[in-house]
DNA sequence: CTCAAACGTGACAAGATTGTCACAGTGCGG
DNA sequence: CCGCACTGTGACAATCTTGTCACGTTTGAG
C-alpha cells in the first residue's frame, strides 16, 4: 500500500517505473515537472519519493530543497536519479541529504532493492517509528504509550519515567540518573518519589509489571527479553543473544 | 569530536582506516573482533559503525543483529564493509538494514563520503534530532519545547497543541483537525476550550506570540517564515502585542 | 453603518497529578 | 537467627491542569 511519488519528465521513463512499482506491490504517483511534483508530494503523502534531477523549469535540486523546508514532507525518503554519473553530482546529491542516488542507466531490479532498503531503514529509524522495547511501544507524536498495543493510561510522569527505561531496556538505570532525566535535579537521593511512580508504573503495566525489575541498591531495570519463570540471572548484562 | 567504531579483524586495514579516520576529524575506536565490538558500541557509544562481515568467531551479520537487538545500539548507523562483491550479499546487507554497504577494494575518499552522507541523513533525521519550526523546536525525549533555545513551561496539552501545529507549521490547521489530534474527539466545535489553550500558548510564547495567527473561521496556523511588520499577505488577524 | 458570527479573555471550580510521610515488607551480611 | 539498610505501599494534602462560562472585542458581509 505504500505510495511512491515518481517526479520523471520523461514520459516513457515515468510509465516504465510506474509499471515496475506496481508489479511490485506499491502504488506510484506521477509527476511531470517539478511544481506538480511538490504539489502531490504534499496532498499525496507518498512514503518515498523518486526524483529525477534533470527536470525543465523548476530544477531536481530545487525540488528536494523544496521538499525539505515543507514540514509535510520534510522527512519523506527521497531518492535522486539522474543521467550525470559524476562523483561530484553523487556529492551533490548524498550531501543535499538525499537518502539514495542512481545513476541512468540503472536496473529496475537494483532501484526496488534500493527502495525496500530506504523504507526499511525509514522504518527503523523514523521518529513515526517509535521507540520499542519488548511489548512496549511509544508514540511520541501522540504521547501514547503501548503495551501490547493496547494504549496506557500513563501521566506525564509516568511516561517520561517509562520511556527513560525503555531508552535503556535491559540496562539498570541508577536512582541519581533517573532522577536527573526525569524530574531534573540529582539530589533527593533518600526521598521515596521513586519508588512511589515506579510502583504506579508497575500498577498501569499490569501483566508486564515484572518487567520493570528492581536493581537493589542501584536503581531500576526494564527487561525486553522473555520473562522465564525461574530466572534469576537479573541485574548483570548478558549480550543479546542474535538469533 | 564524532566517535567511529571500526569493527574489522585484519589489523593492516583497521589501522589504515584508523588513521585516515583521525585525519578526517573523526576519533576512531578499534575492535578486532564481534564480541569486542558489541563491547564497544555499547560503552563507547559511537555515532557511526563500520563493520566488516568477515569475522572471525562471531559473524558479521550476527554482530549486526545483535546491535539492533540492542536498545542503546539500535540507531547507530552502520556501514558494512565486505570483500565479496556479490550482489546476493549487497541484497543481505542492505536488507537487513545497513545505512550502507561497501566492497573492498574501495577508495577512502569514498568511504569518508559515504560516511558524512550517512551521518549527515541521521542528523537529519534522527528522533534526536526533534521537530524545528521556526524558533521553535522540540524534544521528544525530555518532552520539552524551546524557543530560541530557552525552554518553554508548557503543560501536556499546550505541549501537543503546539506540536500539532509545528507539524503542519505554515498551514492551517482547522479547529476539528486540533480537537483530533490534541483532544481526541472532533465534535464540540462550538467550545472554546481550543480558544482558550491557544491563548494559553500565546501568552507562554511570548515574543513569538505572533506566529501563532487565526484563520478566521477555519482554525490556527504557525508561521515559521519572519515576522515583516507591516505583512498583510496571510488571513491575518491582529494579535496581541509583544511586549 | 449595523449586526451577527467568530474569536479573545479572565475567572473559577472540578478533577487529575504529584511529592511526602509513616509504616510494612524484604533481602543480605554476619 | 538478628539487625540493618533498602524497597514497597496506602493515604493525603498541596498544587497544577483543564474545561466551561459569561462577557468583551473584532471582523466582514450586506
Amino acid at each position: 500500500m505504500n505510495r511512491i511519488l515518481v517526479i520523471e519528465d520523461e514520459v516513457d521513463i515515468a510509465d516504465l517505473l510506474a509499471l515496475n512499482l506496481k508489479q511490485a506491490g506499491f502504488v506510484p504517483i506521477l509527476a511531470h515537472d517539478g511544481i506538480t511534483g511538490l504539489a502531490l508530494a504534499r496532498s499525496g503523502s507518498p512514503e518515498l519519493i523518486l526524483l529525477d534531477l534533470n527536470l525543465p523549469g523548476m530544477d531536481g535540486v530545487c525540488v528536494f530543497k523544496a521538499l525539505r523546508l515543507d514540514p509535510l514532507t520534510l522527512r519523506t525518503p527521497v531518492i535522486m536519479l539522474t543521467a550525470r554519473a559524476q562523483p561530484e553530482d553523487r556529492v551533490a546529491g548524498l550531501g543535499l541529504g538525499a537518502d539514495d542516488y542512481l545513476t541512468k542507466p540503472f536496473s529496475i531490479k537494483e532501484l526496488l532493492l534500493r527502495i525496500k532498503a530506504v523504507l526499511k531503514r525509514r522504518e527503523a529509524h523514523s521518529p513515526r517509528s517509535p521507540l520499542c522495547a519488548g511489548p512496549l511501544r511509544f508514540d511520541p507524536t501522540a504521547l501514547q504509550c503501548y503495551a501490547d498495543n493496547a494504549p496506557l493510561d500513563l501521566t506525564i510522569t509516568e511516561y517520561r519515567l517509562l520511556q527513560h527505561l525503555c531508552e535503556h531496556a535491559g540496562h539498570v538505570c541508577d536512582r541519581s540518573e533517573l532522577l536527573r532525566s526525569v524530574w531534573g535535579h540529582s539530589d533527593d537521593t533518600h526521598s521515596r518519589t521513586l519508588d512511589t511512580h515506579v510502583k504506579r508504573l508497575r500498577v498501569k503495566l499490569g501483566r508486564h509489571a515484572r518487567r520493570l525489575e528492581t536493581a537493589r541498591g542501584t536503581g531500576y531495570l526494564l527487561r525486553t527479553t522473555p520473562l522465564l519463570p525461574g530466572d534469576k540471572s537479573v541485574t548483570q548484562i548478558r549480550l543479546p543473544d542474535a538469533r
